[in-house]
DNA sequence: GGTGCAAAGTGGGTTCAAGTGGCATATGGT
DNA sequence: ACCATATGCCACTTGAACCCACTTTGCACC
């Protein structure tokens, strides 16, 4: 279980060094490379693993569904191999490196099953818009259906 | 079960310690150091067990439902391991004491199955806010449901 | 009631690892 | 063959983990 948060800098080349901790678990969970991808204004890197039963939710759905080819070519497509370097740094390839608006300033969000990767001011205004919904997203949770 | 109120000072380095009753009885209900997390101006230390419950709740949840996203993303990555060291302290990471305003004297307040970590001043502010709608709290509570 | 002891809370200093930037070497394309 | 880019490697800095020491408070025993 990935949790916690961790501000770092992505240098000019577009390497992010992965906290210490998050690396360990990432390799212990699996010899293959973690997966990065893209999402709404943040990247996700998961263990392979648990990345291929996001793939497998996604093949099991209605390909006839626009909405659903939809998502998953933005997911996929937006997606890649990112093999830990000796140093523990990943190298973000430059597409989503735009994509996520990734100048220096980075913070990384452990969410369970997944690493998040934000622009630390784009983090933090969606947290405290999140924190001024607070009790109305609980509700929302709440009686939320289980996957 | 906690209870009580402790006035405690965090020293410059973060770290704060946890009261020996609190502490005595976070060892005996778990072998793995306790969580801390966020809510809304405040932190909340909860030993091991008690807080995988917690996570999975979140983790049961579909993780395509926006709300849920954020509402995991809040709770999760503002959480992380808070071991307690020889003296019976834990280090409060930086994001977390940035949160909660913590700088000098601290509130640590036992709540039932839980451990609340305030600033001091925030912690009489909202118990006199407490105080004076008490009559109508009593009331929202008496007719709220049980989860 | 006073004294001594033990436990709790607080502070400082040292060591070691994590994170970061820069340099050097390899690689690939022109 | 040369240049540009990318990858691997090294060194510096900062912050966390650990250890030790001091102060205060509560309790027990004289």
């Amino acid at each position: 279980m990935f949790r916690g948060r961790h501000d770092h800098t992505i240098d000019k080349k577009g390497r992010l060094s992965i906290p210490a901790g998050y690396r360990n678990e990432i390799l212990r969970r699996s010899e293959h490379p973690p997966i990065l991808t893209n999402y709404k204004n943040y990247l996700a890197l998961y263990p392979y693993e648990d990345w291929q039963v996001i793939e497998q939710n996604l093949m099991a759905k209605s390909k006839l569904q626009p909405d659903v080819q939809a998502y998953t070519r933005f997911v996929i497509s937006g997606s890649d191999e990112c093999p830990i370097d000796s140093q523990g740094r990943i190298l973000v390839p430059p597409a989503l490196r735009e994509h996520a608006q990734l100048q220096s300033k980075v913070t990384i969000a452990g969410v369970l099953d997944c690493i998040e990767i934000w622009d630390t001011k784009i983090f933090e205004t969606t947290k405290l818009e999140t924190m001024s919904r607070l009790e109305e997203i609980q509700l929302s949770v709440d009686s939320s259906p289980t996957s």
